[in-house]
DNA sequence: TGAACGATTGAAGAAGTGTTCAGATAAAGG
DNA sequence: CCTTTATCTGAACACTTCTTCAATCGTTCA
């Protein structure tokens, strides 16, 4: 670790080029904080989330419900996606864990709703010009 | 094909119990409207942007390049997170190529920056209280 | 020119993921 | 009750992905 340390501070000297051993240490400053500044429970928690996104089935689900005006049921969006039920029971489970989907039940059938969150990624998922 | 729209309007009249056949019409033209709306090459392009995050290195990289004043060239990465040179040059290849960051070549360094897209993403993955 | 260094690439094996099938639950209604 | 219907669950297997290793590229500088 101390050795690494060692060959950063060097990398850093080399890039700051012929400027004075304060800014080698701002730098170094820099990094280290950035590097503080990350939690792994955090990450994970934040990952778990793009990946629950990061699936045709999964992505295409969120964007219905998102754009239905109304929640949806199982039996409504099968048709609309050529996979099987057992196949969307199943995305829609590591939806709900992944916070992007709330379920209702009612009777016989439940109904699903994209949540705020994943209203907020899918509106910043869109690129540039249309934002 | 048609006959699962067939079965789709009976498990709508169902759903819509005793109300009349204009709301059961409305309903399916509006599971028509949403289906209408997806087209499968945004899907997979947006599909291919939450992979990019979907991954702890990767995730962690953007998170870093977000957070720091300047960009980072590769050699500053690599202490900030345990795994190989390599691992982080594939990871940064996979996140260029999903406009999550951009590079800039200066000598002997490639730099890396977060796009805006990127931020947005960030951003929007936080959960409610922080909004 | 050639040695040193930062960065990238491709191949390969281990690990992880997605879908389906078969079977299980739970609510509704005869 | 017993059946039907909507949904869920677990196991299995094909498929994809992630990381590492080894080799390569491109730039700098002696």
């Amino acid at each position: 670790m101390a050795e690494s340390l060692d060959r950063l501070r060097s990398l850093v000297e080399d890039e700051l080029g012929e400027c004075c051993d304060a800014d080698v240490e701002a730098r170094l400053d820099e990094l280290d904080d950035l590097e503080a500044g990350t939690d792994a429970g955090q990450v994970s928690e934040r990952v778990e989330v793009f990946s629950a996104l990061a699936n045709d089935t999964r992505y295409r689900i969120v964007q219905l419900l998102a754009a239905a005006e109304s929640d949806l049921c199982v039996c409504e969006l099968t048709p609309m996606l050529d996979v099987s039920d057992s196949a969307i029971s199943h995305a829609l489970s590591s939806l709900t864990d992944a916070g992007l989907v709330a379920r209702r039940k009612e009777g016989k059938w439940r109904y699903y709703e994209a949540t705020d969150r994943a209203e907020r990624l899918l509106a910043a998922v869109e690129p540039e010009e249309s934002v």
